[in-house]
DNA sequence: CATCGCTGGTGACAAGCGTCATTCGCCGGA
DNA sequence: TCCGGCGAATGACGCTTGTCACCAGCGATG
């Protein structure tokens, strides 16, 4: 099994990954997906750190990760959501649909209890927020690679608490609102009266227990409601 | 020049002969400062490989970055620029202020032409995207130690485009009021009267050509002024 | 048929927003 | 010394927002 380091100073061409130097043991092996480059790297830095995992390839979108993962088959493959081609998500469906071995741990910038949802729909194991301190990811494939899940704790919460409040029009009022969009301007686009769209307004702002437009549209969005 | 590979599963193991224990050389002492602490500490790890090049300490926000620049003065401040309590980019106005020695190299998501620009003024030696190869930021740090610089080349030809027509209360006033405050809760928290306020925003909305806060913090953060 | 519940609309009111003309103090340059 | 410019404040004006109480149609459900 030829492989090519991704990474172009490294110039190692292809090498044997069953055979490990001194270590015969439970390794995981590990393949990364992710779009930014540098993080990337620095992420492959740090597993590289602990003995028990190896980083058997590292893809920088979608579509190169889905074909490393029927190629390397991994034990984990650690991905980020907003990839390129293909995005993390739709990548664990796949895995799900082809019912794989490999497990999926997405580690993400995203807090969204919307992402979550969608993640555990399609089967991950693990997902990590990058906000997390870096020892909780090595720890994370050890568990998940033991046939465990590891779910931000938090963010868990928020998933099951918080449904969203919102119904279809308070949703399209907020967008437009969010977009600069005036009481007038928004109800000339959806076909409503200027008044009808102050009270979507109001009711949304009270549903979220916020103070205005600006502060329910930054909140609904963060919630992945939007 | 030795480098060490910085891909675990690539196993060149290039030796530094440089470096000795007891350092009498120039190691390279370098700060870190990046809000997402998984991403920290994978940096903190990518640069840990680096015979020359010493992580002195990791903070997750600007504040506390700014404070440990100050204690420990570090030869080189990598930095990030959405940062809580102060972004990297007023670290690195802090920083020429106080004219002190340590270089700054900024490492961001972000190409935003303004962001770079303003990145120069504040005199940084080194502007990198996280979506640039992960040995490019060694090689930049190295680079900038020598009292070089290191600009993303793309990127610096972009900023030469549109200049931010936004002073600096029209910028703190901007966020604010983008993050939903109303113009009385600006006032008190930049110590201002309401009227002021308004008075700031309006320019602001002017300069932008917008109708109004919401249009004119959209259109300045997507430029990359705020 | 009565009566909910839902979607949309009205009108009124206070508070906040956006604009403008004007003022004041202060600093730096001519 | 005077003058211009800048940062900040003021007050006034009209428009927009956020809130609330209330009303009208309309489809289900009893």
């Amino acid at each position: 099994m030829g492989r090519v380091c991704i990474i172009p100073w490294c110039r190692v061409e292809s090498f044997d990954t069953q055979k490990v130097p001194g270590n015969s043991r439970a390794m995981i092996r590990v393949l990364l997906a992710e779009d930014q480059a540098m993080v990337l790297g620095a992420l492959s830095a740090l597993l590289g750190l602990e003995s028990d995992i190896e980083v058997v390839g590292a893809a920088a979108d979608g579509e190169t990760a889905w074909r490393d993962v029927q190629r390397l088959k991994p034990d984990v493959l650690v991905t980020d959501i907003e990839m390129p081609s293909l995005t993390g998500l739709e990548l664990a469906q796949r895995i799900q649909r082809h019912e794989m071995t490999t497990k999926v741990v997405i580690v993400t910038t995203f807090a969204r209890p919307g992402f979550l949802r969608r993640a555990l729909d399609a089967g991950v194991a693990g997902y990590l927020l990058k906000d997390a301190p870096a020892e909780n990811l090595a720890e994370a494939l050890r568990k998940v690679h033991r046939g465990g899940r590891s779910i931000d704790p938090q963010l868990a919460l928020d998933a099951w608490s918080e449904a969203d409040p919102l119904n279809d029009r308070e949703r399209q009022v907020l967008r437009l609102a969010g977009e600069g969009r005036s009481a007038g301007e928004i109800a000339g686009q959806l076909n409503l009266s200027q008044g009808t769209v102050r009270n979507y307004l109001s009711e949304a702002i009270g549903k979220l227990g916020v103070g205005n437009r600006i502060e329910a549209f930054r909140l609904a969005r963060q919630k992945g409601w939007l």
